[in-house]
RNA sequence: GGCCCCAUCGUCUAUCGGUUAGGACGGCACUCUUUCAAGGUGCAGAGAGGGGUUCAACUCCCCUUGGGGCUACCA
């Protein structure tokens, strides 16, 4: 039997929850190597617990993959809409003698398992139901009593060999027979897995390592369903994502959700990039990279096997990497959306001074980390009214009355330059600090404060052309009344 | 407790037996400069400990320690 040529890979996660950036970054990985080698990359919704399962959940984890550009081959698969075949499947294993049925209840179990806790032993389910014979099996089962069907686990031992940790080995000892339906005749996630990894001819297993201990007993599934184990797939463990304290991420490490960084105004381009580090190396010194770099770099070798931890800082200067070198194009209507939720200009205004906006942007973004950074430094050019930074004030405007004069000066020049252009208005600025007396900076920190209330801006004379004419000066009216009135 | 996984600067990592152990983030200093960024330069900063194997171990093996995961009729 030949295996079929081409990889087919997915990423199944449960809708308990937003798109979690361990999640990210394992569905990054799937479609990455997918992507590498021409092979399929699937989406399966996990839903068989339908007490946490949301549609919401649902939604947000295809916007979460919409959003980071990871498009999947077919159509999602929902689980939940396979419990027909979970169900025979788990019969077949039963009527082929590789599982039995168990009557115990949750609570006896669970009784037990707490009495064993309390010997301090390790609690392992004792097999008493696999020696109720036959006949009462089916009398029980006709009487309705409600019953579970366990897998039975077989004596020797389960290995495999991992595409990032090489062999790993389980004693079956270690391994209780486990159950594969519940009884209310839903499965329990290792026959779903399964079950539904072979009906999509999954080739490649790509998944958290803290599914390690799951992949013995999947395996004996794989033999006791698909003959052998004919369907076997790879499996890849990679490894989690901790906080900054070494703890497995979670809500109280900030935010966790790829939707939480959308809104804090991070390119998915950065976010893929920056997660794609954490556990991966395409070795060497490569590190700021576009998803297709990535894709032709990508290769298994590189992957991690030690847990990395998630380093917001890191992914603000990768955020300021893309950024800078995005494609303007490309940045422009991911922009958009935060101007007009800042309030600043609607989609229509900016389309309509389209050049100058790009030019703009252009400008700001160089010194931003985040697309807020960029809408929080474009306010003043959008505004008519500015917030003057105390800051800013208290040292560039020490004294008023002299700022005053010079600013008033500093104005009558600039109106008689002929050509809104950086050039011309530099060298008149240059030429009045030469008559003055004065250092350049004497002239230009407190027209930035002027201009934009700040301390920080780009070079004085974009601002003085980004702004316009007629805005500069009026703005200069502004702050000299503002300085008089002091 | 049992089983399993992991271990290079604070963090992400390079190294696939022989290197002054390299890069990046962050920090610090300097530089460029009209400000802030960006850029450039430099500084501090790592092979957890102990045994082996070997002419030679960060690299291979074992133990210890430390961290993590799993241990449900959750996924």
């Amino acid at each position: 039997m030949t295996a079929s040529p081409v990889p087919r890979l997915r990423f199944a996660p449960s809708p308990t929850g937003f798109l979690h950036v361990g999640g990210a970054r394992t569905a990054l990985f799937n479609w990455l190597y997918a992507r590498k080698v021409g092979g399929q990359f699937l989406l399966r919704i996990e839903d068989t617990d339908k007490a946490r399962s949301t549609d919401e959940s649902t939604r947000a984890i295809f916007e979460g993959l919409e959003w980071l550009g990871l498009s999947w081959d077919e159509e999602v698969v929902h689980q939940g809409a396979n419990l027909a075949r979970h169900q025979t499947d788990a019969l077949r294993m039963l009527d082929a003698g590789r599982a039995y049925r168990c009557f115990c209840t949750a609570a006896e179990l669970d009784e037990r398992r707490k009495a064993a806790e309390a010997r301090k032993e390790s609690f392992k389910y004792d097999r008493r139901c696999d020696r109720v014979t036959s006949d009462e099996v089916r009398r029980r089962v006709e009487a309705g009593e409600p019953s579970v069907i366990r897998f039975r686990v077989p004596d020797g031992a389960t290995a495999w060999t991992d595409m990032v940790h090489e062999r790993i080995e389980f004693p079956n000892k270690d391994i209780e027979d486990f159950v594969i339906l519940r009884s209310d005749g839903t499965p329990i996630y290792n026959l779903a897995v399964v079950s539904d990894d072979i009906a999509m001819g999954i080739t490649l297993v790509m998944r958290g390592d803290d599914h390690i201990s799951n992949t013995p007993k999947q395996i004996m599934l794989y033999e006791a369903l698909s003959r052998g184990g004919a369907d076997l797939p790879t499996f890849a463990h990679l490894p989690m994502i901790h906080g900054l304290d070494g703890k497995k991420l979670s809500k109280r490490h900030g935010a966790t959700a790829v939707g939480d960084y959308r809104h804090l105004g991070i390119l998915p381009g950065a976010m893929l990039n920056f997660l794609a580090l954490l556990g991966w190396s395409p070795g060497g010194d490569r590190e700021v990279m576009t998803l297709d770099e990535m894709v032709q770099l990508f290769n298994p070798d590189g992957l991690q096997k030690k847990a990395a931890i998630f380093d917001p800082k890191k992914l603000e200067w990768m955020n300021g990497q893309h950024l800078s070198r995005i494609d303007l194009d490309d940045l422009l209507p991911r922009v958009v959306p935060a101007f007009e939720r800042a309030g600043l200009a609607t989609a229509a205004d900016l389309a309509a001074r389209g050049a100058w906006f790009r030019g703009l942007i252009d400008l700001l973004r160089v010194r931003a980390r985040t697309l807020d950074d960029i809408v929080r430094q474009a306010s003043p050019y959008f505004r008519d009214e500015i917030d003057y930074d105390p800051e800013a004030i208290a040292k560039q405007w020490k004294d008023a009355p002299a700022t005053a004069d010079l600013l008033a000066a500093t104005q009558a020049r600039l109106a008689t330059v002929p050509d809104w252009t950086p050039e011309p208005m530099e060298s008149a600025l240059r030429a009045l600090a030469e008559e003055k007396g004065v250092a350049g900076g004497k002239i230009f920190q407190p027209l930035r404060v002027a201009l934009t209330g700040l301390s920080v801006s780009p070079g004085i004379f974009d601002v003085l052309v980004a702004l316009g004419r007629d805005r500069s000066l009026r703005r200069i009216d502004q702050a000299l009344r503002r300085l008089r009135a002091a």
